[in-house]
DNA sequence: GGACGACATGTCGGACACTGACATATGGAG
DNA sequence: CTCCATATGTCAGTGTCCGACATGTCGTCC
């Protein structure tokens, strides 16, 4: 029922999830590093978002056993799975129609 | 001086006018049919998007001749090819993580 | 000539996401 | 013991998008 398309900043916290489960000072930590240093998500973008994503099933809370530190581990859920990857394809048809009109209006 | 990224409405604006200039209306139309009727912009949307990227500098006002409509035509600026350029590499490289990110996690 | 729908541009309030600043607390290194 | 990285969270401000409303023209059909 949700409807894409997805912000850069939650497209890129799935993408970091689609990897493996993660807890959110590592999601920071990663989206950081797989977008080249050029995304550095505020704390309040991140814990806003995963609060979002838990509330539409897109993310579920990892039970752990027992970690010293308090980290709150999220893993996508398989309804999260199936809407990222509808949202790469749809970001994919695009990138190819924008690549497409650039080239066509460059001639 | 102005950071991406683009949201989706602005950036199909900006595609549309990337293959031809065109007037509000047209643009309207024109987004609804690149996007396979999925993207249907709200006059809101459209007209708001136009004054800003006029502001930034990114499109600007068309002079006419002579045309019996109330028609504002814009085109985009070089300034303004250049960035969708630079953010449409921006997006095939996102676009380029996605796909390996889940690839990755489907085995 | 009158009605109606497509064309054409615009404003405005509400909803919502993103940002930056602030707050708090723990673990490890020096 | 001090400092920094780790770790999570809130909040006010800002900006964008959307839907509704407003206004007017042009062409066509009856």
């Amino acid at each position: 029922m949700e409807q894409l398309p997805l912000s850069e900043p939650v497209l890129l916290v799935l993408l970091s999830l689609a990897e493996q489960p993660r807890h959110g000072y590592s999601i920071l930590k990663d989206v950081e590093q797989i977008s080249g240093g050029r995304v550095v998500l505020s704390t309040g973008t991140l814990y806003g978002a995963l609060q979002r994503l838990l509330g539409q099933g897109w993310i579920e809370r990892q039970v752990e056993n027992e970690s010293s530190r308090d980290r709150r581990v999220y893993r996508l859920t398989s309804r999260g799975r199936r809407n990222l990857q509808s949202e790469v394809a749809r970001m994919e048809q695009l990138t190819k129609l924008a690549s497409l009109r650039i080239a066509r209006s460059e001639v």
